[in-house]
DNA sequence: AATGAATGAGGATTCATTCAT
DNA sequence: GATGAATGAATCCTCATTCAT
């Protein structure tokens, strides 16, 4: 019983179904046929609004990055000092919206498959652009010429904790904050 | 041409064309019929060498980790001072026996292959508690109750940047050691 | 050219083409594929529908005890007296339906395939009980107590002319059938 | 460690385990590494002494044929009258040496073999003509015209038996036998 | 819009067979 | 005589993708 405008609750119902389908896996070996079931429409359906599967991931992964933006925006607009802002984004980061198991486990998985899609690649170096700007900008009037640095360890000291805490079965979001925001004091206030 | 005793001689290159497949697709979607080819030899000897795929998977893991492992107890081996131990296992982490562009995708693939394979992260475990428990010993004496916190950073510092780093085209441990060492100076001075 | 509703089509031509093909090997090493390609449609359809190979191979010996049992029925269903019933029973276990060659191969095939599949042992179970107790329904009224030897020997000479004549070029199942009815005269005249 | 004459000695036991195998798996789905390995050779040597897999079992089958021949000829000996005789070949046939479940499985697999193999096919033919012409033989006296029909009966029957007896756990001999001579008495006693 | 039918390529796995030693 | 190394063909099965309806 096809009917009208269900074009974008069909795609998000398939975006949904991808990330959880990725998370119960825990890889991208993951078939069309059951996100199309987990999404309760017709594989042939799937690849009616996407294309193929390549289409499908990359939706996914556009969506994982589109929450994960909108989370440090919405931090972001109640910071006022660089030393919030740089707080912020770290909030952002371990924010239950982005810190759930299946939403990491995916977002772990399109971190790899940056190795062999283009696009993905393309998609990865937006995400972390924007990270190292967001904290370089904050950190620069403090740290100046080793900001850069600092930048690198903050960003890659998240990505260590999506890998370590967040695959676990029970990731643990405030935790991660802490140890992050210990490391952005040391940061801060350990200056050469 | 068969010949005696080629069993170990197999199996090491079935284990090194492993590595270098994933490395080279970028994810564990790698054929035997690949591995085979790139080791020189059938994909049925792979097979009879080792039971199956998963088990090529799970031995080219536990080759990963057993070359890392070897690297720290070296670089420890010249270790006295807890400062020194520190060091040298951050640096054997980036050493090139393990910070090859083919050896870190691998070594990523199977930290995700743990979210699906039950050896895989027993296997994982082990990795992380002997990284755990190196860190914490010598960080003990200086940090004390925040020991554990520090270690569990550096430790994420460290995977972060096999994930940020390790997966570019020339992966650069000196300077992925060189922001660990600073981090590490950071912890160390900074005692709450 | 998919169609609607084609799938008691399909299900019925792929056992159909199964029976023939195990008729045509002699034997249950028959591939998936043939059967397939006998049946005019795609090895891919056939696992679609059955799921597996032997779930195609159980739905035939199933198909083959249907076609068997109905046969009974029909025969059953113009007798009156216990004689003529047996006699009923007999001649359906030998008409044209069940013993042609193709189908008793297959049978034969299946009595066997019971020693390594739960299932077929199952099924064969349900065979026997039925051709048991319909025998010794209508025998136990003139034998009393010499009547479940006497079904025996008779069940046992029907799946041995299964065995022996079945498996021919040509089998004759008129043949066939006096045998047995002689022999059924046997056991109704003699009596202890 | 190759020694002399061992031909024989390794030949019997690839017969016995593959007998043993055929009866294991319940069909003929049998591989010539695990015949090899439950003889305590290597597969290589399976083929050496026999030529092809096929081989094997028709020297299996071979194998079973001549037991079963001589199991005949020796009870033959003792008997004195046609009768005798008769039931001399009966109980032959279910002797201990042949009625054991693994040899009645690989028997009855035998006797499929003959739909898709010539050579067993004639071995087949042999059996089958030693069993009617001995039975034929012994009751052509008493029955004359009609003895080719009692004869076929009766070789049925002993054939259905085996399928329905000797495929089951713990195959009754006794109860086989009796019943085939309960049969034969009927033929014997109900003269046309 | 939506489905289910259908395909076919691709991959893991098994196994008979061969051969150097 | 005997082994184990090695192959490659064969087979089951999965799955992305297409298409008529």
């Amino acid at each position: 019983m096809p009917k009208l405008g269900m074009e974008p609750i069909r795609r998000a119902a398939l975006i949904d179904a991808t990330i959880a389908e990725i998370g119960h896996a825990g890889s991208l070996d993951v078939t069309v046929s059951r996100i199309a079931k987990r999404a309760g429409v017709s594989s042939g359906l799937a690849h009616h609004y996407f294309g193929g599967k390549d289409d499908i991931l990359l939706a996914a992964m556009r969506h994982v990055l589109r929450v994960y933006s909108e989370e440090v925006r919405s931090h972001l607009a109640q910071a006022t000092t660089p030393g919030e802002r740089l707080r912020a984004v770290v909030r952002a980061s371990f924010a239950p919206s982005n810190f759930q198991p299946h939403t990491v486990s995916a977002w772990v998985n399109f971190y790899l498959l940056a190795l062999s899609s283009d696009q993905a690649a393309r998609l990865l170096r937006v995400y972390r652009g924007r990270l190292r700007s967001n904290l370089l900008h904050d950190m620069r009037p403090t740290l100046g010429d080793s900001a850069p640095a600092a930048a690198e360890r903050i960003a890659a000291l998240i990505d260590g904790l999506y890998l370590r805490h967040g695959l676990s079965d029970a990731p643990d979001g405030d935790a991660a904050t802490a140890l992050v925001l210990t490391a952005l004091d040391h940061e801060l206030k350990v200056q050469p």
